[in-house]
DNA sequence: CAGAGTATTGAACATCTGTTCAGCCCTGTC
DNA sequence: GACAGGGCTGAACAGATGTTCAATACTCTG
C-alpha cells in the first residue's frame, strides 16, 4: 500500500476526504435523509463503522459537508458574488449540495445567504454612489431579491438546463441563461411602467 | 358520526383528504424520504394501514400530492404566471411542497416548469409585439431565466423572509420583494453596459 | 524491537421503515 | 334481518437504518 500519512494533507485522498466527497455527492442528489450511511461508505470504499469513527454521526458528517462547501465558497475572498459565480460554473456536486442545504434551511446555509446578501447590498450601494447602479426605494429588498435571482439557476439547475440545451451543468448552457439575465438587468425587461404602477395600485388599495 | 358519503366530495374532509394534506405539509417541510408513513398517519389521526389502503404505497401518496398541487396551480387557467403569483402568496404548505418537488426533479414538477416557461415565452413574445417588452437576442433563454427568477423566492422563501422582515410567508414581506424585483425589471438595475459588455468579452475570448 | 496510537473492520444492537393481512365497524341494499 | 362492501384498525413481518463494540492492521516514536 502506498499513500501513507506522508502525502495525506497534500493529496487529499484520505479515507476521511473520500467519505466527505461521497457524502457531498449523495446528499446533493438523493437528499440527506434519503442517503444512508452505508451507501456513503460503499461509495468511498469503506466500512460504515469508519464513517461514524471519523465524523461521530451522520449529523456530524452533514456538518462537515456544510463546512467544506461554505469554506470553498468563502475562500474566494473578494466579492462573494464572483466566488459564487465560480462555484456555479464549477463542480456540480457542490452546487447540488448547496441547493439542498439552502432548501433544508440549514443553519450554515442561512448564515451564508445572509452573508452574501450583506456583501451584495454594500456592493450595490457602492455602485449607486458611483452611478452605475440605479437608485432604489428599498435597498435591502433589492439586495435580497438580487441574490435570490443569482441563486435561482443554482437551485433550479436541472430544469433550467433541460430547457436551455441538452447538457445541464454544461458551461454553454449556464452562459446562455446568464446573458439573458444580464440583458434584463441592464436594459430592463419591461419598456414602460404598466406592471410597476399596477402593482403600486394593488398595494395601496390592499394596505389599510 | 356525521360527514358520511353524501358530503364527501363537497366538504373535502374525508380521511383521504386529511391524509393528503398531512402528507403535503410533512413532505414539504421534512422532505419526502424524511417523512414516514407513520408520521403522516399520526398527523391525519389515522392508522398507517389506512394510508396505504387509500394510496397503495408511499410513492402513490407522493404522486397524489403532485397531482393535487399541480392541479391547484393549473386551475388558474389564464396565464400561469398570475396563478403562480396566487400560490406564492397563498398556502405555505403548497409552496414548500412545490419547492421540494422542483428540487427533487419530480417528473411532474419538470413538466410544470416546462409548461410555465412555454406560456411565459408566449406572453413575453406578445408583449414584445405590442411594444411593452423589450426585444431580446434569445427569447427562450429569457423566458427560462425569468421563470426561474419568479420561482426563486418560492424556493428560497425561508431565507428571503428572514432577511426581509420577521414573518416569512407574511404577505407584506412577499410584497416587498416583489416590488424590488419589479423595479429592477422595469427600470433596469445597471445604469450602463459595463457588466453586459464585460460578459460578452469573456464569452468571446472563452469560446473557440 | 516494544509500545502507543490511530485507522479500519465485521458482527451485532435496537429501532424505524414500508407493507401485509385478517378482521372489525359502519352504512346502504335486497 | 341477512348480505355485501368499503372505510378502518392492530398486530405482525422483513428489511433497512444509525450506531456500538471488541478486535485487527497499520504506522510512528522511543
Amino acid at each position: 500500500m502506498f499513500n501513507t500519512l506522508h502525502m495525506r494533507s497534500a493529496s487529499d485522498l484520505t479515507a476521511r476526504a473520500r467519505i466527505r466527497d461521497a457524502a457531498l455527492t449523495r446528499f446533493g442528489s438523493e437528499g440527506i435523509s434519503g442517503t444512508s450511511v452505508r451507501a456513503v461508505a460503499a461509495d468511498a470504499g469503506v466500512s460504515p463503522a469508519l464513517v461514524v469513527h471519523h465524523f461521530g454521526s451522520k449529523e456530524g458528517l452533514r456538518q462537515a459537508c456544510d463546512d467544506y462547501v461554505l469554506d470553498s465558497i468563502r475562500s474566494g475572498d473578494e466579492a462573494a458574488t464572483e466566488a459564487l459565480g465560480e462555484v456555479l460554473s464549477a463542480a456540480t456536486p457542490v452546487r447540488r449540495y448547496l441547493a439542498r442545504a439552502l432548501l433544508d434551511d440549514t443553519e450554515a446555509a442561512g448564515a451564508l445567504f445572509a452573508e452574501i446578501v450583506e456583501r451584495t447590498q454594500v456592493w450595490l450601494a457602492d455602485g449607486e454612489a458611483e452611478g452605475w447602479v440605479r437608485p432604489t426605494s428599498d435597498s435591502r429588498a433589492r439586495a435580497v431579491t438580487y441574490v435570490s435571482w443569482l441563486l435561482a439557476p443554482l437551485v433550479l439547475g436541472d430544469h433550467v438546463g433541460r430547457l436551455l440545451g441538452g447538457d445541464p451543468a454544461e458551461t454553454a448552457t449556464a452562459v446562455r441563461g446568464a446573458r439573458a439575465g444580464l440583458e434584463m438587468l441592464t436594459g430592463g425587461l419591461f419598456a414602460d411602467d404598466r406592471w410597476l404602477s399596477a402593482f403600486t395600485e394593488i398595494d395601496r388599495t390592499t394596505r389599510p
